[in-house]
DNA sequence: CTCAACCTTGCGATCGATGGCAAGGTGAAT
DNA sequence: ATTCACCTTGCCATCGATCGCAAGGTTGAG
């Protein structure tokens, strides 16, 4: 059916020998022969099979994204990051979903990795702890996401426990002491939770232990359980620190429906920096890694062991930094100070323009102006 | 340095059409041999070479999902649950992020489809318009996601102009006359706004034009702009129909911004059920498509297509209800009818409860009660 | 004329699994 | 002893592209 390098032979006048030195920029063919061979390539609409090229090389071109999920507003802008960064340096990706299940983890380590359909893998672990991800060894290059696991994998993601500290310390800073932690129980939670204890412990606040809601998920629902599993018992805090955004916008609902206000009743802070953040009401301070950076030095990584580097394993710390919004600040402070707090890229640009947002009125109705062209006022 | 079938036909004294013929649950192999080829490629840890195969038989176990973005979280949602079906039949999943870029889309149908990379291609087009999708001829099986595409592709997908119809019917009937639409300009918003047209010419309304707040894209950012865009213009509606759940998110945003109360001043709709719709505050009313109906007929069709159907392209329209929430009933309205509006699945498991929700207060904390606990009061 | 640089080619092995074919080998039934 | 059903094998072509090798061709410079 389709066509193959002997047709393309064929249909040039030359042969298939020719046509591969075409293809793969061979020192020697005289310019009337590559014009020739091209035309019979655009014409037979030939693609050169690359299962064959694969088997030939053993290479797929294919990387693997190994996220639990695509829900979480962060694994799907991680996933749209790395895909990004993928397809730039020409790999192609397949998205494996474990669903955060230990043995879906391993038989994708183990297994799954051994099929050479993939030239790496990175993978973002949240079932599989530290000790059973020491044990595996697997066949081909592998990224690692998340927390640092103490295999020998390499390892790109932010300090969880040092970013987890600043937000708390960013809580403690606007005066709150009964600080709730929400979802110590799934993989980087645990960093995260320990983070907010430092913070505590330097501020001299006792770790209280009803003052800590674990959720083994990290869905927006398991966010408001946990938010209203505390308030069902009676705790009161002044603050909560979530493990991540999803949680801390699942919070807010239940904040809210309690009749609760954020943040003067509650202050929340979240964790990831999600686009929904930035939308939510009140809108969300958060601890914002940068992702494009974190996708771009997956990929690296991943290419350079691919290429044969074999150093030992690095251990990539990407930066952070704290994002206060309305969840901390208030709507009045934000309108008091405005400092540009907020970076928002527009997802399709990658420009990067400061903007205050969360100011509710006296909007100079400029035709046509975004949303955010308040920022230069 | 991996093993090949010929290492494991050595392992276990047999030869290598034995192991073939293991590996294919050949019809006259005694279980004797059977065994010990079993233990032999466990020992070895063996995993054919899909590449190797794929290249024998013509297939190669992926297939492409062609979306335009991740961080749109009915995208996310969508290709979580086509994910999951295209495990559940053995097919790897290969995102391609088209960006909703129409020569990017075609690049994917036209190039990358002949690649034989894939068995198959689900498609959610949205910068190609019909016309541009008739022309294009593809040589691998496709299923068209989105609005129906008079191309001869199969097709999956709600009645769009139906759906958006049910929707502004309902903000009709909760008395409202002034509403805007936001999103005309992307692949869908076509039809969903032709929809909105329709319900309001059947209740007489008519059509104003400056209600209409087109959008190119998508996202949290743009239905935010449209809604500003809209507020600044002096057009004051009492209800915002948008073409999907994000836009009305950053609608919503925007009305918060305003200091204009969701639904006392203006009823916002969605459209997709998306995750956040739930949790929005006020939570979003919205058209709730079966999604995971949709991606298990996708892949269905699809398969049907590799094994070598051939009947006329079909055009499969999967159901869709009005899931009606506090962003056009109110909070108040909730409360005093404790309706089923809601269907509320976890998403991790597939039991589905009713469950009311949006109620501020008397929760009966019962010990472990999850958030929707309230249900049953 | 000779040599070298430049271009093109056919041949054939290679990547790893598949599977047709014919040829054997069992053991049991006829 | 013969037939047959059952099991196992070696051999080889196949999928499509890659690439080393040797050989043959054309130039033009020396």
């Amino acid at each position: 059916m389709a066509a193959t390098i002997h047709d393309v032979a064929r249909h040039a006048g030359v042969s298939s020998r020719t046509v591969t030195n075409v293809l793969n920029d061979y020192k020697w063919v005289s310019d009337e022969t590559r014009r020739r061979v091209r035309r019979s390539i655009d014409e037979l609409e030939f693609v050169p099979n690359p299962v064959a090229r694969n088997l030939r090389l053993g290479r797929t071109g294919l990387l693997a994204l190994a996220v639990p999920n695509l829900m979480a507003s962060y694994f799907a802008e991680l996933s749209e990051a790395l895909v990004d960064a993928a397809t730039l340096r020409g790999f192609g990706v397949v998205i494996e979903l474990t669903k955060a299940d230990p043995a879906e983890e391993l038989r994708l380590l183990a297994t799954r990795a051994r099929s050479r359909l993939f030239d790496g893998l990175i993978f973002s672990p949240l079932g599989l702890g530290p000790r059973e991800l020491h044990e595996v060894k697997c066949m081909l290059p592998v990224v690692m996401l998340g927390e640092r696991v103490h295999g020998d994998f390499d390892h790109v993601g932010v300090d969880n426990v040092q970013a987890a500290a600043d937000a708390v310390e960013h809580l403690i800073a606007m005066g709150r002491r009964r600080i709730a932690v929400i979802g110590r129980d799934n993989g980087t939670g645990i960093y995260r939770t320990e983070g907010y204890r430092r913070a505590l412990e330097h501020a001299g606040i006792v770790y209280d232990e009803s003052l800590v809601a674990p959720t083994s998920n990290y869905f927006l629902d398991d966010g408001s359980a946990a938010m209203a599993h505390l308030l069902d018992q009676g705790v009161m805090p002044d603050a909560v620190f979530c493990c991540n955004d999803t949680l801390a916008i699942g919070a807010l609902r239940t904040l809210f429906e309690h009749g609760l206000h954020v943040p003067n009743d509650v202050a929340v802070v979240g964790f990831d920096d999600v686009d929904d953040g930035r939308y939510a009401i009140p809108s969300l301070t958060t601890i914002a890694p940068d992702k494009a950076g974190l996708a771009a030095m997956a990929v690296d990584r991943l290419v350079r062991r691919m290429d044969g580097d074999t150093s030992p394993a690095a251990d990539l710390v990407i930066p952070h930094r704290l994002v206060v919004r309305e969840s901390t600040a208030g709507l009045a402070a934000e309108r008091a100070t405005p400092r540009a707090h907020q970076r928002r890229p527009r997802p399709a640009a990658s420009t990067t323009r400061q903007a205050t947002s969360g100011v509710a009125s006296k909007r100079p109705s400029r035709s046509g102006a975004r949303r955010d062209g308040t920022g230069t006022s």
